[in-house]
RNA sequence: GGGUCCGUAGCUCAGCAAGGUAGAGCGUCAGCCUCUUAAGCUGAGGGUCGAGGGUUCGAAUCCCUCCGGACCCGCCA
């Protein structure tokens, strides 16, 4: 036997891929902590400040695809989709009206939307973007506002206890990360009566028998920017929704409240995770949802995406040029590593969801079991598990956007399918090329407009 | 100060979860095809997998150390 392969020949967990390998130990930890296995919930965070970008998509679709993994499993699953709403307003985002700034401090879903009246809020207008995504994409989750959850006193128990144990929260957090900030001020920020922001209160005592906090609107320094406070002295009762958490502590408050299991997270709020890892373990009794840590979304360039840089890339962007699946593609086929999100990484991307597509109906062979599963099931996920009975028409991206660069105005789609069927491409059929033809045009429509 | 990721062909990167004969695209070169196009097809060349050690019958893959590059946190969220 010398020589031979001591190892057996693996199984193959799921559909082959990442997020079935992380569900099954999901489940495996579960059940080592006795917990119930009815329905395992994910969560994704939300942001409500700004203009989703690719990353909050990323966050989103990542954390509903370990959902995903659990269904494939056999078990019920479901993402919470949690906007944060209850935020404060740090910076104008780009590309709105400067006069903004007056409303720097006050919770997103209490500022009018400056983007028409079509929302009921700053907030509810940014959030609405990002579910639309999703939508597009083919997720299905259950969505909690951040704000509604607060007012409905969903985080009360979460809340008193926070409150009570607010000296021993303190020094948890400078345990962590070293910040003696919580040592005196307790970690809840009221909305100040008076001028109605949150971010310049400051609560410094807590009276356990009316359960409420006194403050003072003294102002803060945010984002290198000091916003001055009113000054008014108040009190308020933490269980009436006039106020939030600090983000020290929120997210134990909600694994708990919303009975949470997972939660991946990017690696900007690696330190905050782990305060509130101890604070739900510890104040509040409840084990924290299993974590996985990704990457954050670079640009071409190795930049982070910022919106003050003016490499913001949204979703809404990538469906101009790339179909949901691709988008899909381009966030589950690695899990934890660097990547890039930009327009360059569409067509390649078109491209080789087509590969993994020939692979999912067999037309292409991949010889090792092992492989062959996992691209297989990459592309289901990419299709949120419901894939299309029949294959797509599958041109190269790169001669789509050269017959459309070249197509004559007025009849672009019908020179490009000629063209198309001169080359034999559609022989099989032309299933999707509709899609592919708008993609194209608005790619080569864009390019000629940058050349 | 704390943490994470990356380093594989000229370039951009995949492969690493779950060890088993080093891959793709682009570029280059040779040829073919085509109504001119950043189009298409066939083939070729090209890598001591950052360095060193460890585990192993076997390491790009797992562990440790180091070097180089980048990012995040140390405000707030």
């Amino acid at each position: 036997m010398s020589g031979v392969r001591h190892n057996l020949p693996p199984e193959i967990i799921g559909r082959g891929t990442w997020y079935d390998k992380a569900a099954k130990e999901l489940i495996e930890r579960e059940r080592r902590l006795g917990r119930s296995l009815d329905l395992i919930r994910t969560e994704s965070g939300l942001g409500a400040s700004g203009f989703p970008h690719i990353g909050s998509l990323g966050d989103a679709l990542r954390n509903y695809a370990v959902a995903m993994g659990v269904q494939v499993q056999g078990y019920n699953s479901e993402l919470i989709a949690f906007s944060d709403d209850k935020d404060g307003l740090r910076k104008v985002p780009a590309g709105l009206p400067k006069d903004l700034e007056r409303w720097l401090g006050y919770p997103v879903s209490d500022i009018p939307d400056p983007m028409g009246d079509c929302h009921e809020s700053f907030g509810a207008h940014m959030t609405s973007l990002l579910l639309d995504a999703l939508d597009t994409c083919g997720a299905e989750y259950t969505f909690k506002s951040g704000a509604k959850v607060y007012e409905e006193g969903v985080l009360n128990d979460e809340i008193l206890a926070l409150m009570e144990n607010a000296e021993r929260v303190g020094e948890i957090i400078k345990e962590e990360i070293g910040q003696e900030k919580y040592l005196e001020a307790l970690p809840y920020f009221p909305v100040c009566e008076s001028c109605g922001r949150i971010y310049t209160t400051h609560a410094y005592k807590y009276l356990p028998e009316e359960h409420k906090v006194l403050y003072r609107c003294a102002g803060m320094e945010v984002k290198g920017r000091w916003l001055e406070g009113c000054g008014y002295e108040g009190e308020v009762d933490v269980l009436a929704g006039k106020g939030k958490l600090s983000w020290k502590v929120e997210f134990a408050a909600r694994w708990r409240a919303l009975d949470i299991r997972f939660e991946a997270y990017g690696k900007d709020i690696a330190d905050s995770v782990r305060v509130n890892d101890r604070i739900c373990r510890e104040i509040l009794g409840y084990e924290p949802p299993m974590h996985v840590q990704y990457e954050m979304f670079l640009d071409r360039g190795g930049k982070k995406i910022s919106k003050s840089a003016g490499n913001v890339f949204t979703p809404q962007v990538w469906f101009r040029y790339g179909s949901p699946q691709s988008l899909n593609l381009l966030i589950f086929k690695r899990f934890v590593g660097a990547k890039s999100g930009s327009v360059e990484d569409i067509p390649p991307h078109m491209d080789e969801l087509d590969d993994l597509e020939d692979v999912y109906f067999g037309r292409v062979k991949v010889k090792d079991p092992k492989e062959r599963a996992k691209l297989s099931g990459l592309y289901e996920y990419c299709w949120m598990l419901k894939p299309p009975e029949e294959p797509s028409v599958h041109i190269p991206y790169n001669l789509m956007t050269n017959l459309a660069m070249v197509a004559p105005k007025g009849a672009e789609a019908r020179f490009i399918r000629e063209k198309l069927r001169d080359y034999g491409y559609l022989d099989q059929g032309d299933r999707g090329l509709e899609d592919r033809i708008r993609y194209a045009l608005n790619w080569s429509g864009t390019s000629v407009r940058l050349a």
